[in-house]
DNA sequence: TTGTAAGCGTTATCAG
DNA sequence: CTGATAACGCTTACAA
């Protein structure tokens, strides 16, 4: 027994084609009764449409944007060459991308770009920026001329944005607190470190920390956080003075990127060895890090996942599909030395 | 500027569709001149096949059997559900999937089943069995009449088949043996307990935990391996009575499955407060487990990668295209209670 | 050795 | 409101 077509369907529904298939895509001209005729056969013979075969007949290219943040960041880069490579991939099949760079802390910048975005001629759009106030009537915006939007890595909760696709920021920092207390065993302080403190990320991930460490590890003590604004030689000077003052410290969080002046400031200290040094992401220099020893664990996020299910989440969007939301879970994954995936 | 298509093709090189067709296709009746164009034109247009139209055409049917344990086992029991779970997806477009259990410990049935399998009628196999010799000629054999041969979670190293989807077992041992180290402070003995030592994964799992405890973790002796033969009841006694006659237990390593009757019998000793307890494979005991704080973290693969992989992998070589590695690669995935996936 | 034409399951155009 | 009929990109008899 094959699978029905719609030839199928027409025939034990008595109808056309053509009326077989206005059903199917709810357009409108069928009388009630036909209406009931053709779902009674598509029932019956439990018809399931054949997706590639609708999309080749429809000419249908998906037209998705990603925006992301410019600028040098480990992360986004790695984000960016996972993305290059899911476009030659089967995934991006009958999909056309555009990839947008925005100056993440500009929120005028950002909407300019979402603007000049052609909303007519674009299906979706994965957006990896912070939320401010224009950035969720910019969603908004787009979303009233009928685009679908996903919010990537970071998410928009307080947006009309679609799905969100990531891990959860508290969650993450939770991982992290756990890990902490169970691998720094002396007792002492911890160093927390990130970029700023007004992303809400780092609000998150923060709280999570403090949740663990507080609640299940008393003999740590995480110290406020110290905030580098994205400036590589502050980060690089506040970190010395701050671990020269306080010899008390048995571990660093590391929540933001900027892992790099980190590092460097560390091992400048000469305390590294003596360190359990937990961060975020796995970059070029983390995985260095972690092979070396030198950092303890990583907390990440599969980017090969986040560009797929990205993809996918939005062709789904496009369609008026379900989403099969295990497969699009991004989990939070835990990275060692011994579990590093290899670089072959 | 549009995707070239073959008629583009055909234009561009002076020839027939039917030529381009051939050519692509590599079938035979073509001169080399003639090729020779046709190949021409597909470099200068940059044509890239659109697979899902072609599949379409060609009323192409991918006919898969998986091979999994019978027998009661929670990590096949997840295995099955994700499989279920992945045949009413995307993924599993145009494929006809037969499951077939066998009896893991019987070589000769192992054989038997895969003997009554029709090779004609089948283009791939994938294969979660324990390697044998007589495995390894039933593997030659499917390979012979042109059926693609994937092992699954457990490698056939020595066999024919095509590829092998799973997680190193020795890599999965050293992160195993890193946490142990790292979670237990205390000087002591970890006991390892596994269904058997004769399966090859056990002895890398073991091999590879007992490098990096012994290279890494001075503080720690782990106890020669316990085997349960796959009997709860034995297990429980056995785990019993170790755990009672020494005191200087601190960590318990799980490498197989049968991580109910593990628990059972650590409960009943009472001193599962005071153990770092790390097992393999996440199951609804191994997750009310870490939900409990009585296992410190699980060595886990992802079955629904698992499983959507080893379809994608026998379609990819039945259609004798290349494998994108990077997407097929299984992470050893690292479990806390803070970052177990919702099961919402 | 090469070309023509029909057909895969779906959608879309244009008459009726 | 409904039905033929021609696409979509590719494969495949069957002819030439």
């Amino acid at each position: 027994m094959n699978k029905p077509t719609v030839h199928d369907i027409a025939k034990e529904a008595g109808v056309s084609l053509a009326t077989v298939d206005r059903v199917l895509n709810a357009r409108p001209g069928v009388r009630d009764k036909t209406i009931a005729k053709v779902q009674g056969a598509v029932e019956r013979l439990g018809y399931v449409r054949d997706t590639y075969a609708a999309n080749l007949a429809r000419q249908r290219l998906y037209q998705f944007a990603f925006v992301l943040p410019e600028g040098p960041s480990q992360f986004t880069d790695t984000l960016k060459a996972a993305l290059k490579e899911a476009i030659s991939s089967q995934i991006a099949d009958r999909i056309a991308l555009k990839v947008v760079t925005v100056p993440a802390h500009d929120p005028h910048a950002i909407v300019r770009s979402l603007r000049s975005l052609n909303a007519a001629a674009l299906d979706g759009v994965a957006l990896m920026v912070p939320e401010t106030p224009q950035v969720r009537d910019a969603v908004a915006r787009l979303k009233a001329e009928g685009v679908r939007i996903v919010a990537l890595v970071s998410d928009l909760p307080n947006s009309q944005r679609d799905y969100f696709i990531g891990i959860n920021s508290i969650a993450a920092g939770r991982t992290a607190g756990s890990l902490m207390g169970r691998f720094a065993h002396a007792q002492g302080e911890v160093l927390v470190v990130t970029n700023s403190m007004r992303s809400r990320d780092s609000l998150d991930r923060r709280l999570g920390f403090d949740q663990v460490i507080s609640d299940d590890f008393p003999h740590l003590m995480a110290l406020p956080s110290i905030e580098s604004y994205d400036d590589a030689a502050r980060m690089e000077q506040v970190v010395c003075d701050v671990i020269a003052a306080r010899p008390g410290i048995v571990g660093v969080y590391s929540m933001g990127s900027g892992n790099m002046p980190l590092l460097n400031a560390l091992r400048a200290s000469g305390r590294l060895g003596e360190l359990t040094v937990i961060s975020h992401e796995l970059t070029p220099a983390t995985r260095q890090a972690l092979q070396n020893g030198e950092i303890a664990a990583v907390i990440a996020q599969n980017v090969g996942h986040l560009v797929r299910s990205a993809m996918r989440v939005l062709r789904t969007l496009s369609d008026d599909l379900p989403i099969f939301e295990a497969q699009e879970r991004i989990r939070i994954d835990i990275i060692i030395r011994e579990n590093l995936p290899g670089s072959r």
